[in-house]
DNA sequence: GTACAATAGTTGTATATACAAATGTATGTG
DNA sequence: CACATACATTTGTATATACAACTATTGTAC
């Protein structure tokens, strides 16, 4: 009885979600899928040193600016998603000591973000955890094959 | 200096975003800029009809049933993100009038989760907008190089 | 210089998601 | 049949995100 309701199940499962797909369909949801899977594994890594993704990205993007302060416009168009709400997310990085906000002597209406020491040598433990996934991510795919990928899905979104 | 500042600008930008990029840092980047894109571009979509991109993935989940209901877990197994609470997106959807929820009669743990007429209806006039959106999401590449691009993602994932 | 629009960020509110604990129900063991 | 355990869902809480309204500052036109 149990392995007949698994079987059904299996069965169900294999008529429900992978059949009837189109070329288009399948594509969207294996890149949504790809996306919440690299996700999830970043997460985990990110999780023990309290960093969100985009929070993670932003300090790079800070460190990336070698000593210069950056306002949040331009930190918002180096983000992966362009969230609302820079603001908030500067803020968390404020709470943990990773970055110094100061207003823009020049326009006050800008506000100048700096990565901390605190930022730098977090960046410093984390970097390598993070290259650590991004090439266990990729490992089953050789180097033209990932070349191949990434040339498909710029084609992809650019006309 | 308008001129100057624009040249640096994105001088900077090919040098902090573009270049320097490896093979397996591209990969993810672009497939999260990928998701993303498509992801917008369904919210987009589904705006006018109050529906999230989950919501309507359970819908047709739902439809898929032909009239049987469907317990919470099972939904679940097909939903594309696998949120945590299920219980409260099928709130919304009990809201809208787009699903029914009764108890199963001989499992009183499980709740049996039906779509109604209106969520039919609904799924009706939105299923077209949407096979639409997949289509225009995907018509930079021709068939061989959609099933190509299935191929990579699917062999990325699949060790 | 006053008035008006544009810019840069912030705050408020609603909804979404993650995670843990709690509730209620069913099942297996002695 | 009492007990522990597993199961299915719900609830509580914290954080994340989306969107709109608001504040403050600067630029521009007269």
């Amino acid at each position: 009885m149990y392995i007949q309701l698994l079987y059904m199940k299996e069965l169900n499962d294999i008529l429900k979600t992978k059949a009837n797909l189109s070329l288009p369909q399948a594509t969207v949801i294996n890149i949504f899928h790809s996306s919440i899977w690299i996700k999830d594994d970043f997460l985990l890594q990110l999780k023990p040193y309290d960093l969100s993704l985009e929070q993670f990205n932003v300090l790079r993007i800070l460190r990336g600016q070698k000593g210069n302060a950056i306002n949040l416009q331009d930190i918002q168009e180096r983000m992966i998603s362009k969230m609302s709400n820079t603001t908030r997310l500067v803020d968390k990085l404020i709470k943990k000591k990773f970055v110094k906000r100061t207003i823009c002597k020049t326009n006050r209406r800008k506000v100048e973000i700096l990565i901390t020491d605190l930022g730098l040598e977090t960046l410093e433990i984390v970097d390598p955890i993070i290259d650590e996934t991004e090439k266990n991510i990729t490992k089953n795919l050789t180097q033209e094959e990932l070349t191949q990928l990434n040339t498909l899905l710029i084609k992809l979104k650019n006309k």
